[in-house]
DNA sequence: GATGAATGAGCTTTCATTCAT
DNA sequence: GATGAATGAAAGCTCATTCAT
């Protein structure tokens, strides 16, 4: 659970920053070689500190990929924070706030992270519940918004609506794998099709869908 | 680099014989531990021989797994396949298929792989590239599904249709991370969702959705 | 329990061999520098073989001091099986061993390893499960020896005989530590007072002592 | 080497006193963990102060455990202090003495850095004279007692007197190593036969023993 | 063709020690 | 005097790869 090393240290904000070199840097090197592929020498060089020094503020290396999925999380709420504080209504929100979805997901450095840490969660548990604890936390607040007054889709089974939440997911994760299997893909073509689907997802399934 | 040994064998058909012998046993062990967490004496004792003789037949484990992706190009987009095959209308088609295909995305093994190449992809140029051709030719058949002569939407620009395309290719390969991130997400659960949202991406935009 | 590692050889010979190298390397080391100051790199140097290879026979650096210490224990038993040999008296029997018991003990080597040993066994429970497996045995024997018919105290408490055999053990193994605290000192010295208080554990204490 | 810092000090009574807290946690960490499972800051955190700053008082960590056997000679052998105390004959003294005596080296901790004191003696010459040293003195102690006026046995050769003087010790020493291979013995259990033995090493030997 | 013994570079991690403050 | 951040040289161990047979 703690992704942090417990030694005490004498000044919080240099141990903070020595933390977020180790941070910067490791993600870095996960991008470039893996998880597997990076070595703490490597990481402890691009961090510009000895390797040692790095397990006076991760206990381990895998405390480290720890620790960026954590970081990685508020982050990804922050995507859902905008639905919340647009006062329009619901379908408009979040196609407008697709722009910035699709483009994060089509980012070559964001991508390969993620799909760094999807892959790694394969074979370990710790971070498959990190990941998996961030997801349920995601489509609990899609929930809400879906459920809210001005949404026109808040009376729904449970079951259409974990549907529902599950299959939009779907189609903005999908992105990451669209730019490692087609790098040139630009958002605009993705958008042409994107917002259609979208819009069907927020709305009655009958409504002129027939 | 080059995924086969360049050593001469003289007797070509056993030759052949036994490389399938390693990739059969290799496939079976990434899929259980990783590509990383698959040693090559595992391998060779599932391949029924030494591990220094799997080097007569490729250069490296990586030429393995380069390999494996090579042959598995088809079966990984055989999906699409089907949808020549069927006399009936394209929607029709394509729904009746998606079973399969959210079936084979939700399967834990399998999904763990192609998570695997994925993220191997993002730093292994001859992996991207053999994933990158896969997914064009993938992306052609499509296309040629969807401007044939049955195709609703046959008379579309290229833009839009490489769109669409990307965007079901999207929800398509989304299901491998829902997957993940989700376990316990059932097949009948996505498709309330999916088939409402795939109808959008294989009709008119205009008609009925306003 | 199992000191070597599962490998399977194809030349049981040679393996054993190459086991034997390893062990007599590690002897050496360990006698030199102690069991945490010899380092795999020494011992595989010393060996004649790479540190890496070391471990296709040994599991882990701590399984080879248990192989050193059960290849121990059974020379340690070659010392009691002596006196079952004997066709003469107990006393004398046991008094002519003692020669050479005293000489091993005084060997520098033989009595640097042993102490190694020990002190390793007072923080390492598999280690001292070992040796005390291997006291009990030899204990046990020498029970048998002082309760077999020749013997002049075969008539004793339990207790009485468990203290006996425990102070004789004592007598000797304590010469270990002789050797480390005087080295000058020579074994005829020793054998003055030891060959009568041996004998005093040997014979009834009622007789003659008052 | 030199067990001291050689750095000089403005206030050698607070010097004094700050190595004195350093040898009493240092202590303390090894017998509970041993010499080499004893880490400097777990040791700095027990002596109250900062691990570097250890290193203004000893030069290393093995001058902190010479400093440690040099401080604990007179203890280490005080078994045999008590003898001149004692206005009574020696055979009693030295029998009411064994009580504390075998006490202490049935004691596990003490026993367990006697002996990794005496292993480290094998390879480390300082470690080994001081040990030695002291081991001397503590001969010189009871050669003493024993030709003194009021021993029976005063008027033997040199070499006899050192057998006997050895082999006492080795008998009390030995019960160090009883404790590691038999840590269930009991110390009454020992005391049964211990007095005997030391009764004949303590009188002529042609008295009653034929 | 086929073996598996052997290598050696690499891994993560630990810890005695140094030194700027 | 005193700190603890920082170092760096090990440590034990793994494993893809090579090669004599």
């Amino acid at each position: 659970m703690s992704e942090k090393s417990s030694k005490r240290h004498i000044d919080p904000a240099l141990a903070e920053a020595r933390r977020e070199q180790v941070l910067t840097a490791a993600s870095d090197c996960f991008r470039r070689k893996g998880y597997h592929g990076a070595g703490m020498a490597e990481i402890s060089k691009m961090a510009g500190m000895s390797a040692g020094h790095i397990y006076n503020y991760f206990a381990s290396k895998e405390a480290i990929i720890e620790a960026i999925i954590e970081n990685g999380m508020e982050e990804m709420f922050s995507t859902f924070q905008q639905f919340e504080d647009h006062p329009e209504d619901l379908v408009t929100a979040m196609l407008s706030g697709t722009d910035n979805g699709v483009a994060r997901k089509l980012d070559k450095d964001y991508g390969a992270m993620q799909l760094e840490m999807l892959a790694e969660a394969a074979r370990n548990q710790k971070v498959a519940c990190l990941l998996q604890r961030s997801d349920t936390q995601a489509r609990e607040k899609m929930r809400e918004v879906l459920t809210s007054e001005r949404s026109l889709i808040k009376d729904m089974t449970d079951k259409e609506l974990d549907g529902r939440i599950n299959v939009i997911f779907s189609l903005f994760s999908g992105l990451l794998l669209r730019r490692a299997l087609y790098p040139e893909l630009q958002k605009d073509t993705i958008l042409i099709a994107l917002k259609p689907a979208l819009k069907t997802l927020l709305l009655p399934f009958e409504q002129g869908c027939g």
